[in-house]
DNA sequence: TCATTATGTAAAA
DNA sequence: TTTACCTAATGAT
């Protein structure tokens, strides 16, 4: 169940694992085997993740193409692999190293005009030297739908989850619903900035933390979240629970088909407008 | 032991 | 906008 900074980490520790090595492919399920005879026997040239997708590259130009949706997982382990358990969809395996896929969205061979495809149709991915979050603005700046449905679009932001964008748009003091066009320049180079930094930081310790430090459990003398996730946030998952920051009671809400979470104090609905309310009627 | 939920996406309607 | 996908962990019974 993995934002982006899960499949960074899993595209450095499977080129660890595998990068210069033949590797022996097989699906114990099943629903993989035509696919994995194809793939057995070649070379790991490297691997890439972008955005949520992670791409093995393989010698000859063929390119393993993983998506684990909601709820995918990887296993692996040195040595002998354990007996397949369960509904294995993909197990790569060297004399070292071994490495079970199950439940993925998507596991499939890619052609190179394939791979470029996919890269085609996915946004910026702030995770990403090549990424130009100038043209994930100009989409965002002239759409009318939420900001939380919008950062949650992979075909103009890639890698982001739930978690971060309910976070960052936290941070940012803006309300889910908040329209594309009403996001400000400033407001935009603030969100891009901390994208980069918290996806960043995520990479190198595995968990999300979106907490400044002002407001850590240590600062605040409260207890600390454990959540199975791991790490310390301002919204995501804490309806009815009191706001880090003013104390006030965070509201959950269907968005989009997700579940959206804010602050009502930190997270006003909009600017205050000196424009008196229309009456109607 | 059963029902619900989950960091997601694509296809159907 | 709704449904389906199809795995594992969590929570309710």
């Amino acid at each position: 169940m993995p934002e982006g900074h899960t499949i960074y980490r899993l595209a450095a520790r499977h080129q660890a694992m595998f990068a210069g090595e033949k590797v022996l492919a097989s699906s114990p399920q099943g629903r993989f085997a035509e696919g994995a005879a194809l793939l057995s026997g070649a070379v790991l040239d490297r691997t890439e993740a972008y955005g949520k997708h992670l791409l093995h590259h393989y010698d000859g130009g063929q390119a393993l193409h993983v998506h684990l949706g909601l709820y995918g997982k990887f296993a692996d382990g040195d040595g002998e692999p354990p007996a397949p358990v369960g509904q294995v969809r993909l197990r790569l395996t060297t004399d070292l190293h071994w490495l079970d896929l199950r439940g993925p969205t998507a596991c499939e061979l890619l052609s190179p005009p394939e791979v470029e495809a996919l890269q085609a149709r996915l946004g910026a991915d702030p995770l990403r030297a090549d990424a130009d979050p100038d043209e994930a603005y100009a989409r965002i700046r002239r759409s009318p739908t939420p900001l939380f449905a919008l950062l949650l679009d992979q075909s103009i932001v890639a890698g982001t989850g739930l978690i971060f964008v309910t976070e960052v748009l936290f941070r940012a003091g803006l309300r889910p619903t908040t329209p594309g066009r009403e996001l400000s320049p400033e407001g935009w180079r603030k969100i891009w900035a901390d994208l980069v930094e918290l996806m960043g930081t995520a990479v190198g310790t595995g968990q999300i933390d979106t907490v400044y430090d002002r407001h850590l459990p240590e600062a605040m003398g409260r207890p600390p979240r454990i959540d199975r996730h791991g790490g310390e946030v301002y919204v995501y998952r804490r309806a009815a629970q009191p706001c880090h920051v003013c104390g006030a009671g965070i509201l959950r809400a269907d968005l989009a088909g997700r579940n959206s979470y804010w602050c009502p104090t930190c997270q006003p609905a909009r600017r205050a407008r000196s424009r008196p309310k229309r009456q109607k009627r």
